[in-house]
DNA sequence: GCGAATAGGCGGACGTTTCCCCAATGCGGC
DNA sequence: GCCGCATTGGGGAAACGTCCGCCTATTCGC
């Protein structure tokens, strides 16, 4: 299915051969990729009227990320900024392909919901940072302003506010302004991805309010195997009951509140 | 059980003895209700720069249907912009609730999603549009100006052109009329307005995570009259197990998931 | 091959949750 | 006063959830 297991690969030195085409003004150059002609205008307004974000400039705009590629390479933009939750190919998928064409280009996910396992995506493709769509405009121009500052493929990962409140990675983190930013080698994989098929489906099965037993007929298994696929979950999520089991499901996406 | 069925009542004469304060300008007057920060922030920039929309004006935003009765009287915009999904209590049930209290006022949904079922949900609790967020702007705007030239509660129910389009047979305008008296299964205006003070205290302590005990602690009561409300929230809400009840006070935007 | 690690499976112990029963207090409406 | 009801607390039974130990199978590195 993946010919290249997305995994980062260690940040190499930019190739110096090509530089992004400058702004008429020297502003920053946006590719924005959302099906919601409706925020990509009103941010392409925002950045008109002077204010916060006068220095940046939408050069382009794509309702999914099918040409993703090719219009990135024809538009030199400094930032992409790129929804998750779009029709057509997986935005991850395209991401990877375009880091895996250009080590150079700048990735940032923009979208509504935030998710371990989509923070793990992002990071695994090379994009630059995570930002929510209620994360307040003040933090992700300050954040897109710092990631333009900074170095390609080598940068460091920048996460909204917003973004930051859902995970709790250990330490090595610092302020940035509203922002916050983590040291690569310390991003921890998704806590999703520790666990094993059958427990997902265990955990699947609990988010929908399932109880044991009805899991354990569900699955054909003793309520007691269930109990050991539950117990070995909340040790691996670092929980402690069945009810905040339900809490990660939904948060992950795995279960509707 | 349902005091008033969340049904269409028959369009009624607009009572003329109030009307919305006028913007400074004459502009028409938005409340948005939207938990990203970032979309109303780019419509803001949106109207307020010559072209396209100039004659709007956003003059409150909303990031939950919370307070959607009490700032709508506050503020008497024109028109209320309403997303659909967002954390806290169900847009709908609001919007129900405020056309109730002001036939006058003109709700218009604005979703990232179409789906049959929430375009019934719009026609059913009074509101007089529904526009996909990946509606081209201009289509957005020139519905906008439509309602806001229209009467209140008479006015024609409009369509955006993604929300048409899946829509498909024509007809279906007419059985939205048709489609009213379906559904609304047996629930009371609110649910969570079905338990007391004192429950919603547990409730949120719940939402926490915390156990049986813990909630004990910070009320400072007995572990068994913990278990009592609780057992009686489970009645009410028609709900069985405590990991449900986690699940409502998310839904219900008690907690955070 | 062989230990280590990981996964799946089950039984027992023990606390928690669910759901009955009961009663006392205080508050507002009729 | 009486009624309804929210709030508080208790007893107890049965189911459920948490955690422990123990077994088996598979995989991986050495």
């Amino acid at each position: 299915m993946t010919p290249h297991p997305r995994t980062r690969p260690p940040a190499k030195r930019r190739s110096s051969a090509q530089t992004p085409l400058s702004g008429a003004a020297g502003k920053i150059r946006l590719l924005c990729v959302d099906d919601h002609a409706f925020l990509v205008e009103g941010l392409k307004a925002q950045f008109s009227v002077s204010g916060e974000g006068r220095e940046f400039q939408v050069v382009g705009r794509l309702a999914t990320a099918q040409n993703l590629v090719t219009e990135a390479q024809r538009l030199r933009p400094d930032i992409i900024l790129l929804d998750i939750e779009m029709p057509g190919p997986d935005p991850f998928e395209m991401a990877d392909r375009l880091h895996r064409q250009d080590e150079r280009a700048k990735i940032v996910f923009l979208s509504a919901y935030v998710r371990d396992h989509y923070i793990a995506e992002a990071y695994r493709c090379g994009a630059c940072g995570y930002f929510s769509k209620a994360d307040e405009i003040n933090d992700i121009i300050e954040g897109l302003r710092q990631i333009a500052r900074e170095g390609g493929a080598d940068c460091e990962f920048v996460f909204g506010p917003k973004v930051k409140a859902r995970c709790r990675p250990p330490k090595q983190q610092h302020t940035l302004g509203g922002v916050r930013t983590a040291k690569r080698e310390a991003q921890p994989p998704s806590r999703l991805e520790t666990l094993s098929a059958r427990e997902l489906e265990v955990l699947r099965l609990i988010g929908k309010g399932l109880s044991r037993n009805e899991v354990a007929e569900a699955l054909s298994r003793s309520a007691k195997t269930i109990d050991r696929h539950q117990e070995r979950m909340l040790k691996k999520l670092g929980l402690e009951t069945r009810a905040e089991l339900m809490r990660f499901a939904i948060r992950e996406g795995l279960a509707e509140a």
